[in-house]
DNA sequence: CGGTTCTCCTGGCAGC
DNA sequence: TGCTGCCAGGAGAACC
């Protein structure tokens, strides 16, 4: 599901529940997602307080008053769902099933948070105290951030034969994209997904750095992209699906001034790609 | 090392 | 309505 700018706002809605929360019960329903969750989670998190929810790449961090963070992962269909306990009715997404809620926190302060996920590529982990957890030990910069810069993103693609999609899609190059946004950034930067990274000028380059960015900014003040399963926290659709300019659109017109190309979808290494072969080069 | 393909799992939907 | 096949936002592992 999620991309950068839907769990970033997922962030930004369980901040106000989990940031300086102490975990209160914790239930773990069923600990085998895409890897076995740690056997003392439950101890581990378990009266442990909240001081900070951060966001890396794709990955939520929790970090607990010296005992590490938990680490959390949606994979494609992973959801966290907040409820009020102290509301005698919750309504729930009847969508939503309730045989997906894999780990369930409850806090202090009466709310629930439960990690469900249907698909169950998603992951919850804790990282050690003073540990660099593997799995974020090799990403790249993150692109709302300091660090990711078209010299970055030059380096990068000098001498990759790869089609630059591909490579976007590399969470080593740069963090978050997955293959909506990627679709939409090269778009707004006119760049066939097909083309070799390796040969794109350093103009376009530029370009494609600024358009990522925005592209991501403009995602996450919108709540980010609802397409099947994404809620923010809240549980409040995002809405950036309807600014989809090619992603999920193929046959519909170039929405280029002036450009009478039409949309085309491809395959690239098993997933498709949405762009404009008149406009894109 | 770089590049490509496969795989995990479940659910929704188009088409017949 | 019911069945089948295809497709899906991720990304590590295994292959050449």
């Amino acid at each position: 599901m999620p991309e950068l700018p839907e769990v970033e706002t997922v962030r930004q809605g369980l901040i106000p529940h989990l940031e300086g929360a102490e975990i209160a019960r914790v239930e773990v329903r069923r600990p085998d997602l895409r890897w076995p969750m740690p056997p003392d989670l439950v101890q581990v998190l378990t009266g442990a307080r909240v001081t900070a929810l951060r966001r890396r790449s794709k990955y939520l961090l929790a970090d607990l008053d010296g005992r590490g963070s938990l680490l959390m992962h949606l994979g494609m269909s992973g959801r966290l769902l907040v409820e009020d306990l102290s509301l005698a009715e919750f309504h729930r997404d009847p969508a939503i099933l309730p045989q997906h809620d894999h780990v369930v926190l409850e806090t202090g302060a009466g709310t629930r948070i439960t990690f469900n996920d249907a698909r169950r590529f998603g992951m919850v982990d804790l990282v050690r105290e003073g540990e660099i957890h593997p799995l974020l030990a090799h990403i790249g910069p993150e692109p709302l951030e300091d660090g990711f810069d078209a010299a970055v993103l030059a380096r990068a693609f000098a001498g990759r034969r790869a089609p630059v999609k591909q490579v976007l899609l590399d969470q080593r190059i740069v963090a978050g994209l997955g293959n909506i946004y990627v679709n939409e950034a090269l778009f707004r930067a006119g760049i066939d997904p097909r083309r070799a990274a390796g040969r794109i000028g350093p103009a376009r380059i530029a370009a494609l750095t600024g358009h990522i960015r925005d592209v991501l900014t403009d995602a996450i003040a919108a709540g980010g992209s609802s397409l099947r399963d994404h809620r923010q926290a809240t549980g409040e659709l995002g809405y950036f699906q309807h600014r989809f300019q090619v992603y999920d659109r193929e046959g519909a017109p170039c929405p280029r001034p002036g450009c009478d190309g039409i949309v085309r979808r491809i395959v690239q290494s098993g997933r498709s790609s949405f762009y404009c072969p008149r406009c894109q080069r």
